[in-house]
DNA sequence: TAAAATATACCGACGGTCGGTTTGTATCAG
DNA sequence: CTGATACAAACCGACCGTCGGTATATTTTA
């Protein structure tokens, strides 16, 4: 095996590792010795990869974030779908697009920790609305939404979600959590400007009953 | 001087410290020794007070959100106000009520602290919605406000607002955070279901150009 | 009312943890 | 052989929090 190859097998090694370790304690709970003991690797070896622990949880929320942008991306750039169905399903491939993700809104307080959620609001914000902004763009030019505000409304409701729905601080009660999902889908449609109902019944359509 | 009463001011002194100190420089690269340091006091002693440095933040988070809670009760139980303004006035009171909070979010990075946020976020949410609330409610019996989530509504402007305005990691240029602020306001009032430019109109008359 | 007993407020040296550095070594391509 | 890559382990210093002990009020007792 090439050297740079294993570099990058080690350096995802280290990342998947510490990935579950933050989500399961927290990124400052999370020790570095908790990460070398978990991988088997020399303290060297992991400064010779990362030169702090922060840079590893930068390298992870990327990861996660890359992950985030190829979806909505790819929703996007998908043709002859409507963009309300696209502005839809972007949202929510952001929340269950990681399977331990979901975790994260579970398991409360131990993930409420605020290096993540910081981190991850901004790279979400930063990188997502770009592509959030061609869906209500497209949706604006069919003449399904309206608003003067594309860019500055999806920056907002990106925050909002994220704020809402990955935020292990905010404990809420399921059924308080359905709730809020209905009526951030409601909010959505009337700052986009979508015909009233439009979004709530798609969404209904898409899950009908995902209360777990 | 009464001991109840020394210990008052004694843990006052290190929460307004510790405070500016936070604001500063952030909750995790401010030490306890800074904070021993800047008050004079030893270290024993502000242990004996708080118990541990988490502790303080919290006393702080609380305080804080204290001040808001009493601005946004005011106004909301003010008679003779309209409920478009008194929600315009509760939403506004957020930002700026301590004067050194200003600077949290124009000191960016430094402020860049995943702890303050992420705890000051809960706090605003939980325990400001409910006034908020009484206010929409208001709105709504007066024929202004249209909405079947006011509650969840509420929540959802003031995770975006705080996130948006409140957060130093979203770096944003004078020029952006102002079409933001608007972008806000314009989506706010299609939230609440208030005619359209209602909330816009006001927002001018009551800061014709607050920029800078 | 003065001494004794107790509660409250305060002090600073010390311990242990943790993120990060430095130095040393093995492997391998050229 | 040699330089670069990858890893190992001893080491460092900053930092949070503890602990034994002291000083200053407050209450109790005689």
């Amino acid at each position: 095996m090439k050297n740079t190859e294993r570099t990058e097998t080690r350096k995802s090694e280290i990342l998947n590792i510490a990935e579950s370790l933050f989500i399961e304690k927290g990124y400052i709970h999370t020790t570095i010795n908790d990460i070398l003991i978990k991988s088997g690797i020399s303290k060297g070896s992991l400064y010779y990869h990362y030169k702090s622990k922060e840079d590893i949880l930068d390298d992870i929320i990327k990861r996660i974030g890359d992950k985030k942008i190829e979806a909505a991306n790819h929703i996007a750039k998908t043709k002859g779908i409507d963009a309300q169905t696209k502005f839809l399903q972007a949202i929510f491939s952001l929340n269950s697009s990681d399977d331990r993700q979901a975790q994260l809104t579970t398991d409360l307080e131990k993930s409420s920790d605020g290096q993540m959620f910081i981190k991850s609001l901004a790279d979400i914000v930063l990188r997502l609305a770009p592509i959030l902004l061609i869906i209500v763009e497209q949706g604006i030019s069919e003449g399904v939404f309206t608003t003067v505000y594309p860019l500055e409304t999806v920056e907002i409701l990106l925050c909002a979600a994220h704020a809402l729905f990955d935020n292990g601080n905010l404990a809420w009660m399921p059924e308080e959590q359905k709730r809020r999902l209905s009526a951030f889908i409601f909010i959505t449609e009337r700052a986009l400007g979508a015909q009233e109902g439009s979004l709530t019944e798609l969404s209904q359509m898409a899950m009908p009953d995902e209360g777990e």
